[in-house]
Parts: C-alpha cells; sequence; structure tokens
DNA sequence: CTGAAAGCGCTAACAT
DNA sequence: ATGTTAGCGCTTTCAG
C-alpha cells in the first residue's frame, strides 16, 4: 500500500496535520520539524494525493481543452501553447477533440465542470443555441480560443481574420489580379465568417464584381485543396491567383496545379492562411499570414488564469497580431 | 452553490444513497424512482462530482500521456489515437511534453501519480539509470509509446524500427546505390539506434564498406535536414541517395537539394520514415515508411487498459506492421 | 508552533 | 428496494 501522511505521522510522532503543514511549506512550522517530515517522507516514498487535496480546497489544477482536431498542425501548436504555459503555472491540460461536432462540445464541457477543472478553454462552434445557453450558464471560467461564438461577448482570443484576408486580397488586387479563386473555410466557424468577410471587403473596396464561381467552399482539408483545384481547372474556371482560407487548403492547390502543368507563381499565385511550420518547407514555400499559433495558446492560458484567480473580473476579447509572409508562391512585385 | 446528491435526496425524500445509486443506473432500484430521481437531478441542474467519486473508489477514470512534443506531427497523431480511444473507453487524457528532457519524464511520472491516474502512456527516453528505477517501482499500469526503454522489457509497443530501414536500405542497394547519406535520429532514444543499425546492417549484408562521412547525427529536426544536406554538398560529400531517420529530416533535404539545384529523384534520391500526412503532399511526393501512428496511440491505450483491468497480466512487447511506400521522391525500378 | 476535530461529496458495506 | 453508517486522504477551522 502507498504511504500515506498517517503513516508518516505515526513514524515522526507529529499529527498528521502537521505533516501536511511541513510538506505544503506552511509558514507556522519550525525548520526543524519540517526537515524531519519531508526527510521521512522521501524515504518512505509519499506521494502526495492531488485528488483528496483538491476535494477539500475545492480547486484541482487542471484546465480542460476543447480542441477542435489536436493532430491538425494549426491546432497542434495552439495546444502546445496552453501546455507549456499551464505547466509553468503548475497546471495540467486534459485534452479532448470534438471534430466540430457540437453535441461533443456540449458534453465535454459537463464531463470538464464534472471532473472539477478550474477553468475551460475551448475551441467552439459559433451557431448552436444549445451550447450558448450552457456557456451562458457555465459556472467556471472560459474562455474561447481562435473563434468567436455568437451571443457571446468579451470571451474569446482572435487573430485579424477580418483584417487580415482583407490586406492579403487587396494585396493581390494591387498586383493586378481580378479573377481570384477562394476556397473557402467550414460553414458555422467565425473564422471561415470573417476571412470571407475580409476577401469580399477587398472585391468591393476594388469595385470587382463577385463571381460566385470564384468561390469553392470546402471543410478546410488539404484534399479539399487538391480537389477543388482539379475541379475548377476541369470546369474551364479562369484564375490568376488562388487565396486560401488556411494553409492546408493551399497546400492541396499547390498539388493540384503541379500536376496540371500550372508553374507557381508564374501561371498561378498561391496564397495560404495561418503559416504552419511546415509551410516553408512547401516546394514553392507557401505566401501566407503568420498567426501566432503558439502565443495564442500562451494568451488563453493566461487570460483563463487571470479569470480563475479573480473571478469578478471582466471579460474582453483579445485580438492578437497578425503579419503577411511573402514567399515563393506570390510574384512578389516589391509594393 | 451547485446542486449536490443530498440537495437532491432532500428534494425528492430519499436517501442521499438512493440517489447516488439512481443516478449511476445501479440495478436494485425500482424504476419509478431512479426515473424521478433523474427528472428532478435535471431540473436542478445537478453535476456528478467525479473527484470524489474517485476519492471513494479509487479510480480516475484517466490516463495520464507523457509525449516528447505533442505538436511534432508524429506524436500529435499518436496523441490523436491514444485520445479517441480513451474516449471511446470512458477515459480522459492529461497530457504533458518532455522534449527528451529525462528530469521532466520523471517529474511528470511522479505528478501524474500524485494525480492518481490510472495508468501511464510515455514516450520515454532510452537510457537513463534513475528513470529506469522509477519505472521499475512504479505502482501503476505503464506502457511505452513506440519506444524501448533499456533495461524494461515488455512494456513497449513498437513498429519495426530496425525491419524497416533494413528494408528500405537493402532496396536502395538492390537500385544500384553505394553511397547512400544517412541523417541519423537523436541520440538517447532507442529508434534512432534500431533505424541506424537497420541501416548499418543493409550495407553489411551488401558487403558496402560504411563511410563515416555519410552518417550524419541530428535532433530530428526538420532544419537540421536542411543543413545537414547543406552542409554535406558543400564539403564535397558524393552521394546518389539520402535516406533519413524521418520524414521531417527528409523534408529540409527536399529543400535543401532544390534550391542546390539538384533534382529529385534524377540527381538524388530521398527516402523518409514515419510517412506523416503531409508527406505526400511534397513536392515531390516523399518515398517513407508508413508507421501506423494513429493505430499506435489505440494499440496503446487498448493495451494498457487490459492491464488496468487486470493487475496481474503479464507485459509483452507489441512490435506493429510497418510498409514501405514509393512515391515521386524515388527512382521506382519495378524490383 | 502544534494538535484535535470536522468535513469536502461521494460510494460501498451492511442492515432492514 | 431503500436507508444507515462509515470512510476515501487530505486541508481547514479552531484551540491551545
Amino acid at each position: 500500500m502507498n504511504t500515506l501522511m498517517k503513516d508518516i505521522a505515526q513514524a515522526t510522532g507529529f499529527s498528521i496535520n502537521t505533516v501536511s503543514r511541513a510538506l505544503r511549506d506552511d509558514r507556522k512550522i519550525s525548520k526543524r520539524t519540517r526537515e524531519l517530515i519531508r526527510a521521512k517522507a522521501d524515504a518512505m516514498g509519499y506521494i502526495h494525493n492531488a485528488i483528496a487535496a483538491n476535494m477539500r480546497c475545492l480547486q484541482s489544477k487542471v484546465i480542460g481543452v476543447i480542441s477542435k482536431d489536436s493532430s491538425n498542425p494549426f491546432f497542434a501548436e495552439v495546444v502546445r501553447g496552453i501546455e507549456e504555459r499551464a505547466r509553468e503555472h503548475g497546471y495540467n491540460m486534459l485534452l479532448v477533440n470534438t471534430e466540430e461536432d457540437a453535441q461533443r462540445e456540449r458534453d465535454y464541457v459537463r464531463l470538464f465542470v464534472s471532473r472539477h477543472v478550474d477553468g475551460l478553454l475551448v475551441v467552439p462552434g459559433y451557431q448552436c443555441q444549445e451550447n450558448l445557453q450552457l456557456y451562458k450558464s457555465l459556472s467556471i471560467p472560459f474562455c474561447f480560443v481562435g473563434r468567436r461564438v455568437q451571443g457571446i461577448e468579451g470571451h474569446s482570443l482572435l487573430h485579424q481574420d477580418y483584417e487580415s484576408q482583407l490586406e492579403v486580397s487587396s494585396y493581390l488586387i494591387a498586383n493586378g489580379h481580378r479573377r481570384m479563386l477562394y476556397l473557402a473555410g467550414p460553414e458555422n466557424l467565425s473564422n471561415s465568417a470573417d476571412r470571407l468577410n475580409g476577401h469580399l471587403k477587398a472585391l468591393e473596396n476594388a469595385g470587382i464584381a463577385l463571381d460566385p464561381s470564384l468561390i469553392i467552399h470546402t471543410r478546410g482539408h488539404i484534399e479539399e485543396g487538391y480537389a477543388s483545384v482539379n475541379l475548377a481547372l476541369n470546369r474551364g474556371i479562369r484564375f490568376s491567383v488562388i487565396t486560401c482560407f488556411n494553409d492546408l487548403l493551399a497546400m492541396g492547390a499547390l498539388k493540384s496545379l503541379s500536376e496540371n502543368g500550372c508553374q507557381v507563381p508564374k501561371d498561378v499565385e498561391v496564397f495560404g492562411f495561418d503559416n504552419l511550420y511546415i509551410s516553408q518547407f512547401m516546394q514553392p514555400s507557401l505566401s501566407t499570414v503568420d498567426v501566432p499559433k503558439f502565443a495564442l495558446g500562451v494568451s488563453a492560458v493566461d487570460e483563463l488564469l487571470r479569470h480563475i484567480e479573480r473571478r469578478d473580473l471582466e471579460y474582453k476579447d483579445l485580438n492578437l497580431e497578425t503579419r503577411l509572409i511573402y514567399r515563393g508562391s506570390t510574384l512578389n512585385r516589391g509594393l
């Protein structure tokens, strides 16, 4: 059987309480007693029981992380930032994935509440009445990572989706492009809407009429980038640049273009979004929007912990800085 | 304040125990009572306290996962398999990363024991006396994922590192290669040794003398693949193929070759290891060894749960099947 | 500075 | 089928 505090108490002759205090570095314990008890605890192979402690003091030092798909390179890096920062603050992370399933998202929130996590970091769907109610009535601190939820203000950490895509599309227009293929992201996701709206705004600003055949909706998977561009080429849709909801789509697009004998960037230019780590190693390397993924995870933990420590603190949306990165998949005319 | 079982007991007139039973679907409760209690619980917004339950029944339904780096695409996929399978069995996952730091590995094992996880899945370092002792004395079930630990038998799920690299290098030799650059993996990691040994064995089988300048040691990062090949080219080292510890190194190598005007596979062929999801989208697409990453995570959970359920079960190493995948980065002469 | 007692919320064992 | 009692291992009062 494992060594317990009462065993140490018995072995040292102190009360169980004094043992508890000594092991926790509580002030009002003489240095000699503390060292004596700690030495004995080590010798006996004592391992603190966090569960029992949590139960008593009603905090678990665990945060629940509800991601979309932790093997997606975007979220993998965000989650890494979360884990790293949480660790620095003495917290651990329970991690689950929703695959964009609203029901699963809801179940996990409840599960984590039942597991008494101290706070929740969620990559949420955009619109879901039931989930909205859940969040509104949620009794523990929570932040949304990289996304907004319709009907809930202040809980999101964002990354200038609208502004960045507006900048990208405006840049491409300034470079002479008029027929721009846009590979859009999954529905029911605030980023998709925000990025698409940025693109549409750029067209509007330039007085370019929208050709609906130039917008292709996808779920953001790399294969869809490949298939969508294949399809567009087969249908004879003309375009001089492809700008994408994310880098994965852009990578799929690159493959299709290559297989169809289109040279990038000479014949067609390609712009991504996210700046995945691997994007710089594509051939050609991918022009994209750098989203601070690791920093997003770090900031999310910081923000969450602020609310865990001060439950009365008001929530405010944060919008992290992005920047455009021009690489080999675009002709960069020095604008 | 949150609703507790005693509140439901009071509200329904049943004892707290009956409430507990009804909510857990315990047999010996009449259907009417159960439904009545459940309805009341829902109405009162009751959320089960898993911590308190765990404490009582001494199991947490949580497994601890100690990865190397969950944002590395290899481990990201393994971890995804773990999460998915754990969920199917009603378990959650606490996830941390070691960055190959033996001290951190040790600290996390202790941390997870103190958090009373039911079992441990670890991506461990190979040789470390202190960690060896720790695992030998560990009182909870544990499995090593994709790696061996020197001095501990039976706890590993592996993937034919030696056999696969032997096959790859033999294939390349059969294709006429004599000067093969090998980008080796990090030290203190069983995979690195196993894969390198496979390569060396192939050379030996073919009676090819080892040229030490053709073995370059790395930590397996993509940038090192790039830098190592740059260096080899600058030094005028001759080789007709690069075979790599992992796909990331191979990707870095592809970039260097491209920048140095070497055509792949015409001038130099490249072979990876792992078959990362992204590898098929490289230009050219990467020939590699398919390691069943997701399945590795799944099997690891299955194996761990078997030992959680039957503590007396003997441990046995498992060696998952791999297969060679020939893509555009090698000339495939139909052997 | 140390000890005694109470209790966190739940479940298991036993009794009815 | 339901209730009573005890206790998981720890921390937090409150006393001294």
